[in-house]
DNA sequence: TTGCTCCTCACGTCACGTGAGGTGGC
DNA sequence: TTGCTCCTCACGTCACGTGAGGTGGC
């Protein structure tokens, strides 16, 4: 079945990181540590493990955030899976529900907040260059044109 | 005229950053420094300057690439005003103001590669989060739904 | 003259990179 | 058994932050 688990290199090279970001990721706190590892022990990883990672550091490089803000924007990340479990228990209120529903979305939503200033950043930056490149075919054209044209 | 100088706490006002990363740049040669100043002088800043700073943080900023490679990025930019200089001068030939103008424009094609290349990863990280956002809508509004339901 | 901004060291910090020396699983 | 990947220190580096102590221009 699809439990198989990966180790830290296998981790790495799927999330295009390394395996000390992973294990300093892990000594700061923004991944969880196995509680069971013995000293010395691998680290094994299972493919949530690695779905959070690439999560993490598509923000992380996305939007330029230190590992402090990518702490706070990825808190609905981290708690995702504890409130997927928690849903998953039968014996939960409609209102529990909704309370879980509304907390992830407005996660989501500052999230999208960050993704779109920063694209309309992007954006302007993109016009701005297309601008300047208008100018100098402009004015590559103006010189061909002069040096065709009679004296 | 429009030849007044700025005061490097007045830059770093202007561009958003700090006293300490303008000296850092100039340090490491991103910025360049005054060769007339001596040790213990004010730095003086023209409008140049604080146009060029303020595309090396754009850049630097949006594009999430290192001092080194932001050198490389920008020499476009650095050589664009010793261009300029000699564009003004009369004596150049058609030929030379063409290379220019080619040089310049292929720049311009490598920066627009970088940024559009980010804009798509953005964007598709923005497209992933509305998806989620409108699964999770889709679940609140059955929750809701089934609440007022009939028995 | 009094502040304020500037100056130059120089050490601290964040987010890792990079060996050093050693142990563990196909 | 032989490699290969993993482990834990621990020091190095990049891009600045942050005082310490002092000088210079409205």
């Amino acid at each position: 079945m699809g439990a198989e688990r990966l180790r830290i290199g296998q981790v790495a090279e799927l999330t295009g990181t390394t395996t000390r970001t992973i294990r300093y990721y892990e000594e700061i706190g923004l991944l969880p540590s196995e509680g069971g590892r013995e000293r010395g022990a691998h680290r094994t990883y299972g493919a949530a493990d690695v779905e959070r990672l690439r999560e993490l550091l598509q923000m992380k490089d996305l939007l330029g955030v230190t590992l402090e803000e990518l702490r706070e924007l990825a808190t609905a990340e981290s708690s995702r899976s504890a409130l997927r479990r928690e849903w998953r228990t039968e014996e939960l209120s409609d209102a529990r529900r909704a309370a879980i529903l509304e907390q992830a979305l407005g996660h989501i939503a500052d999230q999208l907040v960050v993704v779109r200033n920063r694209r309309a950043e992007l954006e302007r930056f993109e016009t701005e260059l297309v601008a300047r490149r208008r100018k100098l075919r402009r004015m590559a054209r103006e010189l061909a044109g002069s040096e065709g044209a009679p004296a």
